[in-house]
DNA sequence: GTGGAGGTTCGACAATTTTCGAACCAATCG
DNA sequence: CGATTGGTTCGAAAATTGTCGAACCTCCAC
């Protein structure tokens, strides 16, 4: 019946400020956003964290930016797996100018 | 001798990203850092904080932001009890175009 | 169907963060 | 000199987060 792993999304304009820094206040976590900049992404492509973490550890990372509102977690439509998107737009239209900075940093964090 | 509490405060090129976030995704630590925008105040003054809140805590707050490298924590130069400074200029140059939107987007957080 | 591969959830435990009282310190005011 | 004000530090206890194995689910491929 039920399409089950329909994981829930907080909606656009619920944003909290506080979950988004949260969420990305950790570099793996941030790492995962910025894979994500170009474009959704399977789960199973993630790089970095692809790293030798346990599945379960994993799981709970994106959990965190999905719950947060960072990521869009929905099961791959045409294809296996799960796909991974930004949230961009959501987090632009709530918070303007707040993700760009973020994302950018890292290329120079020590 | 030694001017007793001088405060040790991260070097503006060493800020990390990870902190800074950390720092500013609770809303209480958010709020002081607003209250800064307009220029350094003395500590005592800091609404929000001033509120019912034991000076532990408060001291406690203080020393996240000022180890993050958000504010500068120093000895009022001229009057009674600490003054404290927003590090806008610092976290600048070191993350441009991040300060601004998270100080700006609580106007309308929820 | 059976067997992965890919992934979530649950529970337990470790590690970090938060909160707050008590002790302490320095400067100012009587 | 006290005493008061403004503030830090130190524990210890509470709360939140992070980590990971085990169990489970689901879509393929065979």
């Amino acid at each position: 019946m039920s399409t089950p792993p329909e994981l829930p999304h907080p909606p656009a304009d619920s944003l909290s400020l506080s979950q988004v820094l949260f969420a990305l206040s950790d570099p793996a976590r941030r790492e995962i956003a910025r894979n994500l900049r170009e474009g959704p992404l399977e789960a199973a492509a993630c790089s970095a964290v692809t790293a030798d973490v346990p599945k379960s550890t994993k799981s709970h990372i994106l959990k965190v930016l999905r719950e947060s509102g960072v990521i869009r977690n929905e099961p791959n439509p045409n294809g296996r797996g799960r796909l991974l998107t930004l949230r961009r737009d959501d987090i632009e239209a709530r918070f303007p100018g707040l993700i760009d900075p973020i994302l950018d940093a890292d290329l120079r964090e020590s």
